[in-house]
DNA sequence: TTCTACTGACGAACGCTGTTCGTGTCAACT
DNA sequence: AGTTGACACGAACAGCGTTCGTCAGTAGAA
């Protein structure tokens, strides 16, 4: 009476297939259907009744996986940074690849909606992708002839500049479509415009400069001030 | 029979001053409440119930005031700025005065706890006081020669730094005792020499680096590197 | 003064959250 | 073949932000 050797309606099949009844839940499941909601609709949407529901059982049972939602983010997070390969440093090129490689990892944090936001909560990492992340960094910078405590220090204004450049994109990004993106920019635009200039003086006579918002113009600025900051400190 | 006329023992005569019954309420009372709780728990532990019960009442009442959480903790954020006051920009002193905004920024922040994670959520200054720091940072930073365009790209830089190192000292705080800080800086030096030295080389040889943090070292050293780099940025 | 309109206080409830307990059941090792 | 241990999971707990409907007290109009 196996289910290969009658081969019933589909959702028969369907039945007996997924749910081997036993051993079914794994890490790896429940942190790629954590995965799919948060891309889908956001951390905010993420919830262990959901993850369970979506795995068809209890929020109860996530937990002889995961030793709760704090754990689970991580390894969300751990499992994202996976996504990421590692440039072999070229000391002649090392501004390009830290910028290159700074970029890439903002874009494979925006790649899933605002999960950017469990990053800025974690400071040091210890996760392993995350370590192979700052392994990285770390080697690239130090092909470009940074001392060690420079290097240390730097690798971790970098990371925060990533981080938070990605968490701000993220929440740009909800608006749905590019015009409403603009809408936002407009109104902030619009809002500093209507500050009393006597009170504001400075602020309201830079309103275009402080608004402005080209592709990865300002982005690439932040990167070039700190590496320039961190050789401008090496020689110090 | 009021209760002046007849001054009972102190409880009744506190329940008559107290509960005026009518009007009691108010935007500034329930904020300075929920400070006080942050100050005292920390963010994890304001909630519109707490909140509500410290003002003896129910949390339904809180809802004429404020418009839900969100807004509240905007206005928290708000009133810790307010507390700050604003130098008078000094052209030869520009980066000294940087320098010494921004640590007594992050010392305010620090002062309140875990309150610097809702600042990190903000990402534009839209509130009083923080329109009052901004207005305060672009001043500094033009006094110093800067262009509109780098100073605008670099208040932010600035402003996500003192935000988060807050916020990153925060983290640490919660440790009762200075003990307890060192020995989770011990513990990172821990895992950090624990880790293999074929797969993480560079890591491994800057333990000691990567795990210093002695006073404000660490702190004056990012915001002058990114002072550094907004000089060099503007030449270029 | 009397009536009316309105604002604010608030008890109760809704729907949601993360997490724990106790129980049951299957798989594998002795 | 029997025992042990891991895992699935229904039910429940305590808490959350927020909303609804009601009621009291004040303020303005007649």
């Amino acid at each position: 009476m196996s289910a290969a050797a009658t081969p019933a309606w589909p959702s028969t099949w369907d039945d007996g297939s997924r749910q081997p009844k036993r051993r079914s839940l794994s890490r790896e499941a429940i942190v790629e259907v954590a995965l799919g909601i948060v891309d889908a609709e956001g951390l905010g949407a993420l919830s262990m009744r959901r993850i369970a529901q979506e795995l068809n059982t209890g929020p109860a049972s996530l937990y002889a996986h995961v030793s709760g939602k704090e754990q689970l983010v991580e390894l969300l997070l751990d499992r994202v940074y996976g996504d990421m390969d590692h440039p072999v440093p070229d000391p002649g090129r090392w501004r390009e690849q830290v910028t290159e490689y700074l970029r890439r990892s903002r874009d494979n944090l925006v790649a899933h909606r605002d999960l950017a936001r469990v990053a800025m909560a974690v400071n040091i990492p210890t996760t392993p992708n995350a370590l192979d992340a700052a392994e990285t960094m770390l080697a690239l910078l130090r092909a470009g002839g940074l001392s060690k405590q420079v290097a240390a220090y730097g690798v971790d204004l970098l990371a925060l500049y990533v981080t938070s450049s990605a968490y701000e994109m993220s929440e740009r990004g909800e608006a749905v479509t590019r015009d409403q993106a603009q809408d936002y920019l407009d109104g902030v635009r619009g809002f500093f415009s209507s500050l009393p200039a006597d009170r504001f003086p400075v602020l309201t006579s830079m309103v275009p400069e402080l608004t402005r918002d080209e592709g990865d113009e300002r982005f690439d600025f932040g990167v070039g001030v700190i590496l320039a900051g961190l050789v401008a400190r090496e020689q110090a």
